[in-house]
DNA sequence: TATCATTTTGAGACAGCTTATCAATTTCAA
DNA sequence: TTGAAATTGATAAGCTGTCTCAAAATGATA
């Protein structure tokens, strides 16, 4: 099972050894799950473990995931009160379309919106770090 | 005082009045607090108004933003762990450039990115409602 | 492989922000 | 003025996420 996911257990194992970290059974485990799906949050994860694992703690998961941004793995948005963790491993930065209606999210990218933020940035003498742009409204399925 | 914010105050008693809601001494007390400024903070407004005030509740001011909210004069954005609600009332919809040395946050509006982004959405079956664009970085103040 | 300093874990306490509860008060239509 | 309905203030409760700390696991070293 872990065995799909080769490159971004080197990329961790680099991240541990950099910081003197170590790699637990619980960090794997954690690892594989977040590496199966986009947009987990921590409480859903700890649900999803829980079968498997009902030892493994909350607060281990949220450390993990912690973990993880630190490490470039993921990456962690809020929406609203919810606070997901996006897997940035495997493609580049990316927005977010969200369905008001389902809670579908589709991601994509726009390198012309990105240098348009760029060039706002600029006029305003900032240099910007990271960005987040959400579109919010209805697929065409929710449309009816 | 509220005498400057006629335009505002007559929104506000138009939502009430289709809600079957009432205006009362805090609502309006909360209103002209919230029009004298940009991304106030429920807890902000609390403390600023327990000076003339003391027995404004926290609770009623959370209310009465989230009415606000509803009314169409104010939109709550989550800025990490804060909520500050903006005053849309008076100008369209704009986005952010927030300096993650000093907080300062920097209103904005770009047409071609809003383009862009009905661009994308569009081509992904989307129709947009709202969106959200906040880029982070440092302001030339900040990068010393 | 055994040792052991260091890191990590799990469980629950705790913290920060926001909403719910409810008796007392206020509003406003009649 | 009256009274049904909405609102308020105070505080309890809820939610999400972090902190604490004793016990367990890891992994560098011998």
């Amino acid at each position: 099972m872990a065995v799909k996911y080769v490159k971004e257990m080197e990329a961790l194992k680099e991240h541990l050894g950099k910081h003197q970290l170590k790699l637990t059974r619980q960090r794997e485990l954690i690892l594989s799950a977040f590496l199966r799906q986009e947009h987990i949050t921590a409480e859903a994860m700890y649900h999803q473990l829980a079968k498997s694992d009902p030892h493994l703690g909350l607060a281990t998961i949220y450390r993990t995931l912690n973990l993880f941004c630190d490490a470039g793995l993921a990456q962690a948005r809020h929406f609203g009160s919810q606070t997901k963790y996006d897997n940035i491993s495997h493609k580049g930065h990316h927005d977010h379309l969200i369905c008001t209606g389902c809670e579908k999210i589709v991601e994509f990218e726009n390198e012309e919106i990105e240098r348009l933020q760029e060039e706002v940035a600029t006029k305003n003498g900032f240099i910007i770090k990271t960005h987040r742009l959400e579109l919010y409204g209805l697929c065409s399925r929710c449309r009816h």
